[in-house]
DNA sequence: TGTCATTGTCATAAA
DNA sequence: ATTTTATGACAATGA
């Protein structure tokens, strides 16, 4: 295994940076014992370009981490089981890669945009990454993960100043959408109370802490990251100072609105109120909904202002503050627009839906006391989709909506409201990584192409660099090496014929000794190329610094026929090649090392010896040539190191260029889910009290909302019941999910 | 002249 | 134990 040591010190700050800007709480204790090659491969992943031997090992620990991306059709977005699976999937975050392409093309202006990040993302490291990471950690944690996320949609905007503007107007819109809806369903005041935040976010820190060192300074850093990068990328505002007051700014909003008569404050109510786990998944509902909020905040610096510097008892103007300069007008606007959405599955009800809520929710809302929650509760608690659809009930909407309605509704509200927004939640924070793996699984795949075509620059290098730019060492001399060879050059060396160079082994062999000129001449030479065209020898010396050049290249270059040069030429080429030569290749000369750099460099191991062996060299030449060895892998291992390094932080940022997309559009789709999932909630609403309406007791009377209520049963039927009862189930059902979370 | 990037080299650890 | 590789740190060099 790696050591992770090494990587923590480097990768792993990388790649909590990376994390942290696209807004996911990193366990990097999670990811270091369960899916460490995933992290190792994001942080090395082209360095093993440049081994070859570790590269196919890693490759094949990496196979076993490739993720199958689920096909989402998007097509059939209304249905309810597309719905359904959607929603999984989004909770999954299986994206499927030709979405992501497709996604891509379409949010090209976005992506153009953070494309531009890119050019900062190495500053971004220095300038802000470490600063920001060991910076102070600004007291306000919203460590809840919602907060988190939204923290880092700001923070994605502060990074790259352009992608705050970067989200498109649709975006914004969608925000804008979500925001209605969700003051249209009734946020709870609980929902946005900061105090309860700060729950979640205690019992995140929990969970953080359980982890090791790492794993809280990823989160930390992550965090502080972002808000440092928030205030610098927006207008300068502390955002994290502001939250607490924003929250609760909106806390009085919102409940105000949700106060108003509206469905929500229907015959549902009966059963929600008291009832907790309803809040929780109300909470958390209102929590993804609060993220879409904070993004909006993010995208309309300006709005978010206004919104939050709404006086708290002024509803209207917060609630319509997403939408500063018209607010009335783009409420209007989104909230047709929402409804005309869904206007076709509405069409069926729309009667029903037009007149029975404002009926309904006038008389029963003195029932409901306010509880603004009541509806995604009772969505929640109980399976009131199944309401709707028992034939005995009601003909004529069974007839129409029992097809498509009654199944995938019961689905929906069943597994989606109970376990599915929970899971959004969860996604969140965790359902990330594996669309972090997946995307830097194909990134791998496709940085192994690249690598595969670095790979070979290694054997490239030992056939090639050894000819051409083995040779090094000179006045470096801090080793013995050094000294030996200096004692050596000045004994000087004899018949230093012209072609060693270019001779074989056996050609060269015997040559021993040589003239102190020469070697003074040579060590003279590094100095001053010039002085060196004298020397013929020079000229086969090829100085190849392209690593990746093919070997057989760089073979031929080693061997230039000497015989087909002129002088003027053979001065010119002298000069060059000289200029090319390296120390080692120098020192090589001047002590008449009978055999390449190239092949002592490159030799393996026995042939190298056995080269050594069929010479008679003195220890001083078997010093250098050791030398020679030693440094030119040593090179050559620098050059790949530098090589992998450089990739590594290209891949990080693409990394990061990609998460930003993958979460901007994660998010979009999240916004169409809650979407639709609220006007699944909204017609399961008017269905339950068309149904409840039309019930009439053995005296042709309706049953009063306040004191009967329409429980689901586990196996489809519809009972009524009264108002006690109905709580007591509402409130063993809500204990499971609540349990199950645990 | 100071700065920055590149490259080579060394020391060291790890494989 | 030896060789090879990786990498941080430093120095030399040139722009």
């Amino acid at each position: 295994m790696l050591s992770l040591k090494k990587y923590l010190t480097e990768g792993l700050l990388q790649f909590t940076i990376l994390l942290s800007l696209i807004g996911v709480r990193v366990d990097v204790d999670t990811y270091l014992t369960s899916q460490l090659p995933p992290l190792r491969e994001i942080i090395l992943g082209p360095s093993s370009a440049y081994t070859q031997t570790q590269f196919h090992n890693l490759r094949n620990t990496l196979d076993g981490y490739g993720i199958h991306p689920k096909s989402i059709d998007l097509d059939n977005y209304f249905t309810a089981r597309r719905l359904l699976s959607q929603v999984r999937a989004l909770d999954r975050f299986q994206v499927p890669t030709t979405e992501v392409n497709a996604w891509l093309v379409h949010r090209d202006p976005e992506g153009s945009v953070s494309g531009s990040q890119p050019n900062s993302g190495l500053a971004l490291e220095s300038s802000s990454g470490l600063q920001d990471v060991t910076g102070p950690d600004n007291g306000v944690r919203e460590s809840e993960t919602e907060q988190g996320f939204s923290e880092d949609l700001e923070d994605l905007g502060a990074v790259a100043p352009p992608v705050g503007g970067d989200l498109t107007k649709e975006d914004i819109d969608l925000i804008d959408i979500l925001w209605r809806q969700d003051i249209d369903l009734g946020a709870g005041r609980e929902v946005f109370d900061y105090s309860h935040r700060q729950k979640e976010q205690d019992v995140d820190k929990e969970l953080q802490d359980g982890g090791e060192r790492e794993d809280t300074w990823a989160g930390e850093g992550a965090e502080a990251l972002a808000r440092d990068l928030l205030v610098d990328g927006e207008t300068g505002e502390s955002f994290p100072t502001q939250f607490p007051a924003d929250v609760s700014s909106i806390t009085e909003a919102v409940p105000s609105e949700s106060e108003s008569p509206t469905l929500q404050n229907s015959l549902l109510s009966p059963l929600l109120t008291g009832t907790e786990s309803p809040f929780d998944l109300e909470q958390q509902w209102q929590d993804l909904m609060s993220i879409m909020e904070m993004q909006a905040m993010e995208v309309n610096t300006s709005a978010s202002e206004i919104l939050y510097d709404a006086p708290p008892g002024d509803p209207l103007s917060t609630n319509y503050s997403l939408a500063p300069h018209t607010p009335i007008n783009q409420n209007v606007s989104l909230h047709q627009a929402s409804l005309g959405g869904c206007s076709q599955d509405f069409s069926l009800f729309s009667p029903e839906v037009e007149s029975l809520p404002v009926a309904s929710s006038s008389t029963l809302l003195p029932l409901v006391p306010s509880n603004s929650t009541s509806l995604n509760s009772t969505f929640g608690s109980t399976n009131l989709a199944g309401l709707f659809f028992p034939s005995q009930l009601n003909g004529t909407a069974n007839d129409t909506s029992g097809p498509e309605l009654p199944d995938p509704l019961g689905g929906l509200l069943d597994e989606a409201m109970l376990d599915e927004i929970s899971l959004m939640d969860l996604a969140i924070e965790e359902g990330f990584n594996p669309v972090q793996a997946s995307q830097l699984e194909e990134e791998f795949d496709s940085d192994s192409g690249l690598s595969l075509d670095s790979s070979h620059s290694p054997s490239s290098l030992s056939s090639s660099e050894g000819s051409s730019s083995s040779s090094s060492s000179t006045s470096s001399s801090s080793s013995a090496s050094s000294s030996a060879s200096s004692s050596f050059s000045e004994e000087g060396a004899v018949g230093y014929s012209s072609d060693s160079e270019t001779l074989d082994l056996e050609e060269a062999e015997g040559a021993v000794g040589y003239q102190p000129e020469y070697s003074k001449f040579c060590r003279m030479s590094y100095q001053d190329p010039s002085q060196l065209s004298c020397l013929p020898y020079l000229e086969h010396v090829g100085h190849n610094h392209t690593y990746n050049m093919a070997p057989s290249a760089l073979d031929s270059a080693d061997l230039p026929p000497p015989s087909t040069l002129k002088k003027g030429s053979k001065e010119k080429q002298a000069d060059f090649l000289d200029k090319q030569m390296s120390r080692d290749e120098h020192r090589a000369r001047a002590m008449k090392i009978p055999f390449t750099n190239d092949k002592i460099i490159n030799l393996p191991v026995e042939e190298f010896n056995e080269l050594l062996s069929k010479y008679q060299l003195s220890e001083a030449q078997l010093s250098l040539i050791r030398d020679i060895r030693r440094r030119g892998k040593n090179k050559m291992a620098a050059q790949n190191c530098r090589k992998r390094k450089l990739d590594t932080i290209l891949n990080l940022e693409r990394d990061v260029e990609d998460l930003q997309r993958d979460k901007a559009r994660l998010l979009r789709e999240k916004v169409e889910f809650l979407r639709s999932l609220r006007q699944m909630k909204q017609k399961v609403q008017s269905l339950y009290q068309e149904v409840f309406g039309r019930l009439r007791d053995e005296n042709g009377r309706p049953y009063s909302p306040s004191q009967y209520a329409l429980q689901y049963a586990g196996d489809g039927s519809v009972l009524l019941i009264p108002r006690t009862m109905a709580d007591q189930q509402a409130r063993r059902q809500e204990r499971k999910p609540k349990d199950r979370r645990k």
